[in-house]
DNA sequence: AATGAATGAGAGTTCATTCAT
DNA sequence: CATGAATGAACTCTCATTCAT
């Protein structure tokens, strides 16, 4: 059986909720601007979003938003930042509360890979295809903190690959695949799925350990 | 060490050729069109590119891209086309050439899928990102040849599974992952990179038949 | 002698003043479109004239249009509105007013329509001549008002036949003939003329009335 | 009853048949960009109307037209030469074969400038309304025949005046109105009409020999 | 904070016309 | 005669942004 349904044209994801961190202030119209936006950049994407359709899905006029940030670009750096940011507080958080054994550490890291992408779908979608729409000073930030989190992942592989417990084939096409497939739940993962969000994630981290051969699984 | 440089900005992909499959005809302005809005739509998306961009990078005035596509939309459409095509093609010809084996099998479409992605890396990100720029219909036709994809993988899988030659934890899963590590390739492989396309897609082939942990490899 | 001048082309109108009934507010940059807009369709049509021509009669940028306005085509709706509503208006003014005989009601509907056609030509001619440019939702409305302007005509006529008064050989092609000579009238009227408005609004409505073959005149 | 419907828009006029005269040579590619010049420019008028419609309209390529017309304006010429030329050479004939005294002449003459405008209502049309879109020096001739067709038909009233047979308030507001009237006729006569094209002239005869009060009718 | 009006630039598309074939 | 391809100009309309209120 194939997946993701052909109806109704492509869609970049499936998921209608989920859409910021509750870590974030929502409140108020900069909240509701930043929410209205998340949803548009990731149903159209950033260029293909106008700041009369943010406006009119904020309920204020677009000369309004220029009160609340400085240009259009500002919004998507804003949620750029908090996908970012709040993914590699996830996988931070992860390996910090996980055993010291390289297998519960990448199983750990991966699942709040995973889920990262299956509750704040719309934010990774957004933070992951439009990226490239940032001028190269607003993007730094937020590449950077990408980079940390990939590096964050190499390391936990390194680990376990210098503890003898792992053996990719190659270490940095590992780290790659391993994200490559988790970031891409966010494109299909819906509440609807036949597995839950938890379990999905314990699937991909068994992909994950087969992927670097882990002795300990 | 982290592989995706973060100069420059944030680029969609990282290659700079490797635009249209030798397959199909180049010549002429209408091939010239469509290489120069494959390279545009990769860089900048199909948003974010006009279609007098278009035009200069074709050597034509705007209103000349009419006498040879209908609308912009029918060029994205065009190459969408043609990368979903140029890639099922692939996967049926590496499935065609392989042994019967459910491992060679998987192996020889695994490399398929990835090779695609590294020998049309544009064309495989314009193809695999920007199709919900198209409307619906104009979407379809692509999107059947997208899924009958998809089933090709999973019906090599499922046949690995049946045959006791392969168990993953869960059939649609595996496609899923193992589709997202060959798509996420075109986004950042290079000739520069310290492996070949051969050897990357040898390595994927090798996560491919881990993932399905396969008795045979 | 004849009359309309051969010189310079040929004309749509001879006016180049009256342009929007006083009773209509005129101020601010919306009554500054309607008005140059009136000009210019009465000039050279609706299609033959830019949006940007508008804008530039108004004095503003073209973009500014659409702050008032949401498209060309409301324009032209909004001033068809107002001239059919203007006529439709002055019929009834002039009903109202009348004597109840036949003759005088239908001398002085008849003074009305040809008085109206020379005071506020340009709205008369664009209202009469570009009602087909005008989506039929647009022109609906409009035609409404137009039909029961025809229509007060035609009960004028009627009431006189029933009452022995008129004894025209076809009603319905005295109404029409009736009409088609008063609108006629707002192409070649100007002030220059050698008899005023009034005296040729008498003149028509003797033609009326002996139209009608009025026993009273 | 009021006779102009109002569904389905504003028509320009309401006959779909009756294109072109007999006398004018039809055949060919030249004869059909003509008539389907005709019929669009009719149905949308000339600025609404483009070279490549009637080109689909003739089964040809827009760069074909210009085989046979060195400009969209001179289509436009080209038929309202033909249009003035037909309705003059009416008038003309009709007076040659009437009866020398005023009535027979003016209602002779009135019965051909009704009857041109029920069976060519599109020509009418368009060599009535379009006369504008033609730039004074192709606009010239055709305004010169139009002048002309005017003066004869003040010729006949000014000789019925002269003789003592009619008594016009005005006359050259009764040639106005006259003219008028039969111009308006394109409008709305199809053969659908409960009157057929000679019984309406025969009316409108009627009509005009009230106007000009003639005592001989 | 929020707005309505305004802007210059640019969007996708169509225009009438030309030209080599 | 007819065409497909091409053009420069122009089309209606939308863009992100500004500003006085």
């Amino acid at each position: 059986m194939v997946r993701e349904a052909s109806a109704l044209g492509a869609r970049r994801l499936q998921a209608t909720e989920g859409v910021l961190p509750h870590s974030v202030v929502t409140e108020g119209t900069r909240g509701r601007i930043l929410d209205a936006a998340l949803r548009l950049f990731a149903e159209a994407g950033y260029a293909g979003t106008s700041i009369r359709e943010i406006a009119a899905a904020s309920g204020v006029q677009s000369a309004s938003l220029y009160a609340h940030f400085p240009s259009k670009e500002h919004i998507l750096a804003e949620l750029a930042k908090i996908g970012h940011n709040e993914h590699h507080r996830a996988l931070r958080a992860a390996l910090l509360e996980s055993d010291p054994s390289p297998a519960n550490q990448l199983a750990a890291v991966v699942r709040a890979h995973v889920l990262m992408h299956t509750e704040l779908s719309m934010l990774a979608v957004v933070s992951n295809t439009e990226l490239h729409s940032l001028s190269p000073e607003m993007a730094a930030p937020v590449m950077a903190t990408r980079d940390s989190s990939v590096q964050l992942i190499q390391e936990v592989i390194q680990r376990g690959v210098d503890l003898g417990a792992f053996d990719p084939p190659h270490v940095w096409l590992a780290v790659a695949a391993i994200g490559a497939m988790g970031i891409r739940v966010a494109n299909w993962f819906t509440s609807d799925f036949e597995l839950g969000a938890e379990e999905v994630a314990d699937v991909y981290a068994e992909f994950a350990l087969r992927i670097v051969n882990s002795q300990d699984r």
